[in-house]
DNA sequence: TTATGTGCAAAGCGTTTGCACTTTA
DNA sequence: TAAAGTGCAAACGCTTTGCACATAA
């Protein structure tokens, strides 16, 4: 079903759901994690609905998939929650998804244009690492 | 099982699965065509088998996982093909992969560890679009 | 000869679907 | 009150694992 141009109904469920990931600390947050926050508020909350509702949100432009590039689960995130793109940062020791909100790379996509022809639409980006926390205690 | 400095065996499938790498075209593979191109030849290969040793060959550095950053099945390439960092770009229509053979992203990596402490080890970047020829096709 | 690798079947895991029931508008 | 959304169970697709057998060194 599409519903990029379709009326959708206001659910408890999908209220819920919205709300978790708005106050969500980084508002990054996987299946899982929006499940065990929403089961303390609806005992009856399903997974398969938690899927439904983020891939009409997704579709209406609300949230926004975040592809971790790995083999775990994916993210989501409010689409709404900034203007431009930005990158994700993905530490490596904790786990923690850190933004950075600057994207930077229209000038490396005009060159890739340019140089094979290829259409660039749009890009999933992420950089692994140690975030600052993690960094510093590796140097001690 | 860590094999990165362990001996391994030089199995007929891994030669097989090497082999059927090195030959493809773009030499981005993924396990179902691995499974269904080795099958030619050797037609007791299974499917586990291949994942086994592609995990080995890409733990030994020879072969290299590329995530597509969706929800359809990784690829493998060569990760000796070329000395530095290349992209790859995923055409939408076709569902090519065309590698962009020059990384640019140091400027990039470079801000983002002096602005945010987060200290880059890696990166995985995968660029969405249309090929050259989908692109013509469709400006028709 | 023995540790390593294989094929098979079965399980794992995140995600999706079919269906009867409930809810929104 | 009818169309849309829910919960449950079961299926899905890709990947991994357990185990008895085969094979490389």
């Amino acid at each position: 079903m599409n519903t990029q141009n379709k009326e959708t109904r206001n659910t408890k469920q999908k209220r819920l759901i919205l709300d978790c990931i708005k106050s969500s600390n980084g508002r990054h947050m996987n299946v899982e994690e929006i499940y065990n926050s929403i089961k303390k508020h609806d005992e009856q909350i399903s997974i398969p609905t938690i899927y439904r509702n983020l891939r009409i949100l997704e579709e209406q432009g609300v949230v926004k998939k975040v592809y971790t590039s790995d083999d775990s689960p994916s993210f989501y995130e409010l689409s709404d929650s900034d203007e431009h793109a930005h990158h994700h940062l993905i530490c490596s020791e904790c786990g923690a998804i850190i933004d950075f909100e600057e994207d930077l790379l229209d000038s490396l996509e005009k060159t890739i244009e340019e140089k094979t022809g290829f259409k660039i639409k749009d890009h999933r980006v992420v950089f692994y690492g140690l975030c600052k926390k993690c960094s510093e205690k590796e140097n001690k």
